[in-house]
DNA sequence: GGAGGATATGTGAGCGTTAACAACGGGGTA
DNA sequence: TACCCCGTTGTTAACGCTCACATATCCTCC
């Protein structure tokens, strides 16, 4: 007799043995195959119904060779970008019939990122989106076990991977004409952590403007991303004389040279006129609501899915291809022509 | 001859052979057996590393009915707090040796959740966490598959299943209680959307201190989070009459209303005083600053794992637990005495 | 009315791993 | 010397599914 206390749950053999079929038609019901009898059909649905059966995907991953799950691997879902980006992916993923498998990274490193795809891979993922635009992470892609199909999001340009971007340059571009247009001598600028690969493009673009109107270009403020480094930044820049103009490499640092302004009672955009970067859904009730260059990150996450099932399905005669998604710049009310 | 142009990854037997001892010895070494012989043991090491060999977890999978992975259920990931608790998830869930599958709902509906624990299951998860602080998701709960450990976040009271959440009617409490230590007379309160539970417990704990004190209790205006749905209502509270203090449900709308009021030329918190609930990173440098309620995110996101690892260890003879969360006061610029 | 092609179902093997047990060799002890 | 035990290794059988192939059933057409 068979220990009923320990029951396991149902197999593809108890549903066959059930429906009166054998196990591999009960395999072709759940497979939506064409050439079982309706009436077949209708009894193997009914005995998976009643004994409650549920298909181990595991024993099916192990003979398909797919696991119809995908790899993500990123920075920090905390901030806004990353986390639009990773929901993007993951809805995009859900929609095409793959799971995600997230490895959020703490600290970025050559070390970690490598890991973290060797873990993936031993999982057996079909595919890995890598969202880490730090340029310290590029050379774990170099190496990634060459079967597994792997898209970087912001990545270096390293011929290697699939790419999905944000035009950065474009954007700072945007940004930076816009300040002269409005009759800015020049435009000051914070910046973002040295080893991120926007921050590099932000700053070539903002960079690239300046030279190109003849215009001092100032030395850049580090920031770390953090509000609390743009209102260090923004204390600083508040003393620079004859300063009327800042572009900010993303929206809370703008916040937080907002806030050292208000302090200082430097009046935005009276005084200075100021242009984030990103648009986080805040940006819009800022005091005063923030000029910016909007980010699509969603776009973004369902483009680096696009590429990696693109590169799936192609296999190896695949050749690597990159994706831009265009910013778009935003106007609101920390910019204002310059006071004469 | 094999086609050695479609080479399949190596696997426990190839390592076996190219060390000359049987795969059961490779899988020894690959789990830290205790008695293999030093010697053999750097054998397998050196042919698996010789070989590129990676283990293959869904066979592994398969035999030990364990994924070492757990599912996370989660609505909206790009809200502060949910990607917060899922970042704790994810950090706990892998240093506990655990792979984190994602699944985010962008609407929220008992179906929606159902399946979402449907195809976790199939998936074979080890356990789950919920993340969806919905009324409309409790239901779901209550018909999980019996035999995988679910705990909830911010969960209805469904004594099914084990709860971590942060203690909303305190926070509340903390929140209005300042105000009318500060000598308001009463205060006002912009909610969120209806059907979310902690929506509830911050309602609760501001009536309660105001019926407590014996003031009035105004009608609470709706919001959805959105730092929009905040500007609306300051729009509309700007113009009561006699109004000192709002108690505002996130940061967000929070934000919103800041903007409202600055629009309006109400000044905060000379006018009126207004507190938060989240404390998001932002909300320091807000004009003014935020005075808030924090919740820890993070330690709800560990806790959880926390939780959902006992319930795994215990097996059978578990008992739901509950945890909460403490919130903690923050006070900042955004209030003030009241002007008499 | 029988050949032949579709349609419907069953059978056996194998995916790559771990679990259970068997086998082998060397000490230590009686 | 014979015994047993323990550390080390090998052998075999699952795990639950899909694939390739074999078989049975039905209809159609000459």
């Amino acid at each position: 007799m068979s220990p009923s206390h320990e029951r396991r749950p149902p197999v593809m053999a108890d549903v066959a043995t059930k429906a009166g079929v054998s196990h591999q038609t009960v395999s072709r019901v759940l497979n939506d195959h064409p050439n079982v009898r309706a009436e077949t059909r209708a009894r193997v649905l009914a005995a998976i119904h009643e004994l409650g059966y549920r298909r181990n995907m595991v024993a099916r991953a192990l003979v398909t060779r797919h696991t119809r799950t995908l790899g993500v691997v990123s920075f920090d879902t905390t901030l806004y970008g990353p986390a639009s980006t990773v929901y993007g992916i993951e809805q995009a993923a859900r929609s095409a019939g793959y799971f995600v498998s997230m490895v959020s990274l703490k600290t970025i490193d050559t070390a970690g990122v490598r890991d973290a795809l060797g873990y993936l891979a031993e999982q057996g993922v079909d595919g890995i989106v890598v969202v880490a635009p730090q340029r310290s992470a590029a050379p774990a892609l170099a190496d990634v076990p060459t079967d597994i199909p792997v898209v970087a999001v912001e990545g270096g340009h390293s011929g290697d991977v699939s790419v999905v971007s944000v035009d950065q340059v474009h954007g700072a571009r945007l940004a930076t004409r816009h300040l002269l247009d409005l009759g800015h001598e020049t435009v000051w600028h914070i910046g973002g952590p040295p080893d991120w690969l926007e921050v590099e493009g932000r700053i070539e673009g903002w960079r690239d403007v300046l030279a190109a109107a003849g215009r001092p270009i100032p030395e850049p403020l580090p920031g770390d991303w953090s509000p609390r480094s743009g209102y260090q930044a923004g204390l600083r820049l508040a003393a620079v004389p004859g300063i009327t103009a800042v572009f900010v490499a993303n929206d809370q640092m703008a916040l937080g040279a907002l806030r050292a302004f208000a302090e200082l009672g430097v009046r935005v955009p009276e005084q200075i006129s100021i242009v984030g970067f990103d648009d986080i859904p805040e940006s819009e009730f800022f005091t005063p609501p923030l000029t910016t260059v909007r980010q699509d990150f969603g776009a973004v996450g369902r483009w680096s899915i696009e590429l990696l099932l693109r590169q799936m399905e192609a296999g190896a005669e695949w050749s690597h291809e990159r994706h831009v998604v265009p910013p778009r710049f935003v106007a609101r009310a920390s910019t204002a022509p310059v006071h004469t």
